[in-house]
DNA sequence: CGCGAGCTTGAACATTATCAAGGCAAGTGG
DNA sequence: CCACTTGCCTTGATAATGTTCAAGCTCGCG
């Protein structure tokens, strides 16, 4: 089993490309040609991968590691649009016309990608019509998500959004424990405030009331212990 | 001059899905061909057109009108995600998978659309490939709109909001006067305030405090002279 | 062991929601 | 043509909620 040069040992057979929705039509030979086409980069933690008003030349995909997309606020304060994990892939919109980008992507921490350039992906397009499709059904998906997020914010309150932020993570970061389900943050509190476009104090005293509660228990500043699952998803719902 | 039975004299030809940017890249015989694949719907102000949880199984393309696009969140409020209209299409997303809909739709006004069955839609995409482009750039500039509103509502304060939303509503429904531009409005108070997620009180109180400062003056509740663009582009983004 | 980044907590303050009352304008029926 | 109704908007007072500023804590790491 050869192992492509990006890849940790959690590769599969070499195509990591393999991960990425968009491509799962293909069979393994087309796979291995797009992987033929593809280069790698790794970042650091902190490290910015597009800056808002790039021209970005080519699609990321990631393959270890998490990234975070974010915007400045004209009076400095950041919103957090996206965390991308591994086989979330970026950038695509920038490929089309001659777009620039709308928003920063930094590496919340090392993170490995593989990258393909605008003009190969326009071949892909051309050659494999299929991948327009599922290119358009994660663009829905993530337009669902985008409502979904709006909604949170216009409608629901803080402790609303937490809890249902919360829920969230445990469904994606989380896994089961002897006492509940043990989250893996991907974001500080500082970053989760901004997610959620409140300040990183009222995050803080917010988990300490769930706290208090017995809906959770803080492990570390990077884990939660979900106890409460059913209360948080009355809070996420019932609860103004 | 043939007309089409679903559009007023504005109607180019009888040909009302030429309105429609997704299908820009094709000549006019084929437009005939998908005029002709296109069934008439007249909704009437208040009328619901999908309901969240339908399957709905066309495309609909607006020729006259308005509609919103809105979410109920649990505790009853009213989220409004989008206002649709002429030259507008939704309902693409539920065409791909099995999807259900995500929002209600209703008619903000009479209302005449065009509608396009989930198969024929499917059938056209495979023909004009070209066509799976167009939506994919649609989409993305819907998500980038989605992006921005989603950094307002999180980020900026409710006077930024407010004027942010103001400055939209003139490009799209403003027109010169010679005090101002002069904006159609087209939600109601309630319905900017649905919008940008506050109390419908609330927004009244601001535009009041706006009409003292003499940066707008309400014409009617339908409508609102924009006096001084510059203070509000102000507001919108440099105060806090 | 000591340092620093990130987190927590407290108190005062600012903002918005909520509740309640009233106004304005368009449409209706006598 | 006027009184009445209805829908939508405005305004005021009060309560709830979140922000901000300031201080101190804690954990991980050198």
């Amino acid at each position: 089993m050869k192992e492509c040069s990006c890849c940790s040992t959690a590769c599969d057979g070499g195509i990591c490309v393999k991960k990425v929705s968009i491509f799962s039509s293909l069979d393994h030979q087309e796979l291995v040609k797009i992987q033929s086409l593809i280069k790698h980069h790794e970042y650091q933690k902190g490290e910015t991968i597009i800056r808002e008003g790039d021209k970005p030349d080519c699609v990321f995909i990631i393959n270890e590691g998490s990234v975070k997309a974010y915007k400045y606020s004209p009076d400095g304060r950041e919103q957090i649009l996206y965390v991308f994990a591994a086989g979330d892939f970026f950038g695509e919109q920038y490929l089309m016309g001659n777009k620039k980008a709308a928003y920063h992507v930094e590496a919340l921490e090392a993170t490995k990608s593989c990258m393909l350039t605008k003009s190969d992906f326009r071949k892909l397009l051309t050659l494999y019509p299929d991948i327009a499709i599922k290119i358009i059904e994660t663009l829905d998906d993530r337009l669902a998500h985008m409502e979904q997020s709006l909604q949170s914010m216009g409608v629901r309150s803080v402790d609303a959004r937490i809890a249902a932020l919360l829920l969230h993570y445990a469904d994606v970061y989380g896994s089961i424990d002897k006492d509940g389900i043990l989250i893996r943050l991907p974001l500080s509190r500082e970053g989760m405030a901004n997610y959620l476009g409140i300040a990183r104090e009222t995050i803080s005293r917010k988990l300490s009331l769930l706290e208090n509660d017995n809906l959770i228990r803080t492990v570390s500043n990077k884990s939660i212990l979900l106890l409460d699952r059913k209360a948080l998803v009355e809070l996420s719902g019932v609860n103004g």
